[in-house]
DNA sequence: CTAACGTGCAACCAGTCAGTTGCCATAATA
DNA sequence: TATTATGGCAACTGACTGGTTGCACGTTAG
């Protein structure tokens, strides 16, 4: 794709892969089976969303013998906290509005 | 949408309504009509992209006499912001990387 | 009143997407 | 070597989406 912000947005727009980043921000890295027992989906659609994370630029992943462990990448870090913060300004904004 | 955060992200991730967005901070104000001057598309596919950043909380709309004049909410200008700010940061990051 | 303008609604189409199931390959272990 | 765990690939499905066309409704200008 040549939109690369529109790209992260697409990635970020999903619940799911929100709560992969954030699992994985927490756990420091992860595999797609390990994802996948913190969500009600198959590992499959997991794969899918890390490939789509990784394709964003957001995690990035190494294989090491029969696994494969995912991790942020600075701009990952970056948005997991950018979300935080737009959690709590949304529960202000619209929690107090 | 039970999800707000999901909601705007999934606004700002077409490329035709982050446009209308660009157009409406730059004008302050604009119809629908005045909007399709400025993309290859209907007016009612603008209509649409209107539509959606309305329900993102990142437009909103009022109508005088026979013309609806959009423009943008206080979240709407934070995103303007954002969106310049994240182009510039790509500019670096990866056209300098 | 009539014509032109701006809008909104509804149906439709093609492409994308999240998710599933099924199968095959590779790596660790008994 | 046979078994078990971890992954990746491919096809399929249902839902959503960006876009279109067609039409009907209110509003302003002649």
């Amino acid at each position: 794709m040549t939109d690369p912000i529109g790209q992260v947005f697409s990635a970020l727009a999903d619940p799911s892969r929100r709560h992969v980043l954030g699992v994985i921000a927490d756990r420091g890295t992860a595999t797609a089976t390990e994802l996948t027992g913190e969500l009600p989906i198959t590992r499959q659609a997991v794969a899918k969303h890390l490939a789509t994370l990784a394709d964003a630029g957001l995690v990035e992943s190494s294989r090491q013998g029969r696994e494969t462990r995912y991790r942020l990448t600075a701009t990952g870090e970056e948005w997991d906290d950018r979300l935080d913060a737009l959690r709590a300004h949304l529960d202000r904004t619209r929690g107090a509005g």
